[in-house]
DNA sequence: ATACAACATCTCAACGCTGAACTATCTAGT
DNA sequence: ACTAGATAGTTCAGCGTTGAGATGTTGTAT
């Protein structure tokens, strides 16, 4: 197979630094790159639905949650890799857009439950196939053996990570 | 093995939506998790040497570059994966930390040639041995026939997306 | 009751990146 | 020479995220 731009970058480093072993660049810098080709990608097909793609994750985590697609701002924290004022600026977006609600739980006056709106609902349910379709394009160069191997080789890599 | 954050959202989906082939996300979800993850903690040791990983990617860049360690902005703009505007903040700052200098290319004058000094070439191979070090412990749970697989699937992701 | 720590969320300034506009320089065609 | 277009890099406003602190609420111990 050609070589990559990585293994560009492997070599270079032996060249230089001989007594360097730099093989987890292989890995790790391909992932980095991996994930930042396909997070474009993945971008350029949700802008097309009105959506960013933090914005798709939020209301995706409360579609996928079912009726009546409600969440704490919590648990949609939880859900979320991003810090809580993220959160709060991505509902604010959203609340703005029509696509959630937010409304204050009288059980727990702290707690900020958020819920989405028919709008909402009908903004994932639209974006959804599209968006999975462009996944599986993207993907197309592997098949599915060896999607399943990618997906098991990351998990156990996520899985130790924590 | 036991289940991770994607595939409860795999299974979430197949529940709310199941006529819909969510399994591209079990692939693109874990590559975009992971690189985060590890970005994070690839950023915690750069930092104990004064350093962002995006200035490290420039420092190393020309480093791996060979003596005397000039390459123009365009070349450094090549290998970031970023815009030009970025690569200039990245070089003012780098500027400002002494690590590099800037000079005009007399036969082109359009042209910068960016140089590291001698704090440039030391700061890059004083990071590099502790940074590969954090990447060889980051991928401690994949041995090394799993770390190729991995690569090479990833590579193939990437030649196809381009 | 009262005080205090813990908790859930929001606020906000600082930061880095983007993308488009801009400056300066070079090249090619006439 | 002269012009138009291409090229190299910088500037800058706008955007989303971070991380620390603020706000309001609840639980717990005294």
């Amino acid at each position: 197979m050609a070589d990559d731009a990585v293994d560009r970058i492997v070599q270079q480093w032996h060249t230089e630094r001989p007594e360097v072993d730099v093989s987890p660049m292989a890995v790790i810098g391909r992932i980095g790159r991996a994930a930042s080709a396909l997070d474009k990608r993945i971008q350029a097909v949700l802008s097309e639905f009105g959506l960013q793609s933090g914005e798709f994750d939020l209301i995706a985590t409360l579609r996928r949650a079912g009726a009546p697609y409600r969440l704490t701002v919590g648990q949609l924290l939880d859900s979320a890799m991003v810090t809580s004022g993220a959160v709060t600026h991505r509902l604010n977006r959203l609340t703005d857009k029509g696509l959630i609600e937010r409304e204050i739980d009288p059980s727990n006056r702290r707690v900020v439950i958020v819920q989405l709106t028919p709008a909402g609902v009908a903004a994932v349910d639209a974006a959804l196939p599209a968006h999975v379709a462009n996944e599986e394009t993207l993907l197309r160069s592997l098949n599915s053996d060896e999607r399943s191997q990618l997906a098991d080789l990351l998990k156990r890599l996520l899985l130790d990570l924590g």
